[in-house]
RNA sequence: GGCGCAUUCGUCUAGUGGCUAGGACACAGCCCUCUCAAGGCUGGUGCACGGGUUCGAUCCCCGUAUGCGCUGCCA
């Protein structure tokens, strides 16, 4: 039926991948694969071809680790390479014959400019509907530059020779690019080029408003790969920026998403990137993590978070990450939330020890210390026996004799159950600390 | 300024010419419980404004406002 689905991602190398981009690749990904067709990825280095590769390295970074492989580009190759914009040099100079050839270009103080028809377009747009433009103004809507003095190109050319010669078919970016369309199409019709189906996708913004840029925090994808954010939570939420399935499902497999995504469910409007819905959802990918995939990326964030796990053996460490597995949204938080085990030297927080280091907890927090020490196995169930049988005795909920020994051995009120801590930690190094505590005052 | 696009809870969104306008995140309360999470339950906040069209508009039309984008020899 339809000619083949070409899609592309053009990002030029900056250093980094911006989320948005992230978000546009991640379109342009799901429409190739659920029609079956090609993802390409070319960068436009039009400017500064000094460290591309090294430039485009983030991207290329940030792409493989959201999932999304590219068909054709960089390091894959393709017949309609080469990829860079940098090296396709001799292929503008035939574009740019052509154009001058029909008599539209003219030269500027060196600049060569495109010579508008000065025409209604109307831009059909698969996200946007028709759109007419009129650019019969020269005020409003100068000639544009092709070239410039010193010999190198300007994007709106080179973009639309590119998608030309790479056969693209369908054109999805972002919306900022939906008042450059009428221009693009001029450039098509005077190559005597078919028009690919544009899509323009709505941007995302920051929480006050203003669009995403470089400085702010989160707007870059190493950002979340850097915290131990999972892929494919980024990429689920990613997803619903924009687009919507129409139904209430949120959390989707990439399969489930490639399934059902198309360019008529993309979203109109503007959205604005929630930090707190992608730790959430973060936290959901988080919890269904296997053990030892748990184990893995807990330990890797341990260590680049500083913490030193060196002397302790992996069975310690896996116990250790097991109380934890579940508890947290994301990586990153683990290394406050199970630091205690890794320190002997814990520090109390001062409103935990104004709340639970009271008079009349420290003698509870002394009974539990002798039955503790007077316990023969030292495993989570016979704890949880021995800590509810001195409440017994003492006539206190179990709660005031947990609060107080949690501080006391970890040093913060929340963490893992207290239970299985004290039995990962072990009797020596809890009995230690207790005393510690009781002489703390 | 000109041109373009947009506007449903704080946020992401569903939705229809007539519904108690739905879900999720966040928030609050309750339950569960060794803390925190998770899970369960409950709750509050929303159709930007003004005109039309219509028996009836959140939905259709026109304005206004606001936001964003483009208006480069940036991409």
């Amino acid at each position: 039926m339809s000619s083949a689905v070409r899609v592309r991602f053009a990002p030029s190398p900056t250093g980094y991948l911006h989320i948005g981009g992230a978000r546009t690749a991640l379109f342009n990904w799901l429409f190739a694969r659920h029609h079956a067709g090609k993802f390409i990825l070319r960068v436009e280095d039009t400017d500064k071809s000094r460290n591309t590769e090294e430039a485009a390295a983030a991207i290329y970074d940030g792409l493989h680790w959201l999932g999304l492989s590219w068909d054709e580009g960089p390091h894959v190759g393709g017949d309609f390479g080469p990829y860079f914009q940098s090296e396709r040099d001799s292929i503008y100079e035939k574009y740019l014959r052509q154009l001058q050839d029909a008599g539209h270009v003219f030269e500027d103080n060196g600049a060569l400019r495109f010579r508008s028809p000065r025409e209604h377009v109307i831009v059909e747009d698969l996200v946007c509907g028709k759109i007419d433009f009129d650019l019969t103004n020269p005020g409003t809507h100068p000639d544009m530059t092709i070239r410039r003095p010193d010999g190198s190109w300007i994007f709106h050319f080179v973009n639309v020779v590119d998608d030309i010669e790479m056969k693209v078919s369908h054109v999805i970016r972002g919306e900022d690019h939906l008042s450059n369309t009428p221009k693009h199409i001029e450039l098509y019709r005077a190559l005597g080029a078919k028009l690919p189906f544009f899509a323009h996708i709505p941007l995302i913004m920051n929480k006050d408003g203003s669009k995403m840029s470089k400085r702010d925090q989160g707007a870059s994808v190493d950002f979340y790969i850097k915290r131990g954010y999972r892929p494919e939570a980024v990429r689920n939420y990613l997803s619903l920026l924009g687009w919507s399935p129409k139904d209430n499902r949120e959390k989707m497999t990439i399969e489930v998403t490639t399934k059902i995504f198309d360019l008529n469910n993309v979203v109109r409007s503007h959205a604005t990137f929630d930090p707190e819905k992608l730790h959430w959802l973060n936290g959901e990918y988080a919890r269904e993590l296997g053990d030892n995939e748990f184990y893995e990326l807990g330990v890797a964030a341990l260590k680049s978070a500083g913490v030193k796990i060196e002397g302790f053996p992996e069975g310690f460490l896996r116990a250790a990450l097991q109380t934890c597995k579940g508890k947290i949204n994301i990586f990153d938080e683990l290394p406050s939330y199970c630091g205690f085990y890794f320190t002997d030297d814990v520090t109390y927080t001062p409103e935990g020890v104004a709340k639970h280091f009271t008079a009349e907890n420290m003698p509870r927090l002394r009974a539990v210390r002798d039955a503790l020490a007077a316990l023969q196995n030292f495993d989570a169930s016979e704890l949880e026996t021995a800590l509810k049988a001195i409440a017994t005795n003492l006539g206190v909920k179990v709660g005031a004799l947990v609060h107080p020994t949690r501080l006391a051995v970890t040093g913060s009120n929340v963490g893992p159950s207290l239970y299985h801590l004290l039995e990962v930690l072990g009797q020596p190094k809890v009995l230690a600390r207790i005393d510690r505590a009781l002489s703390h005052q």
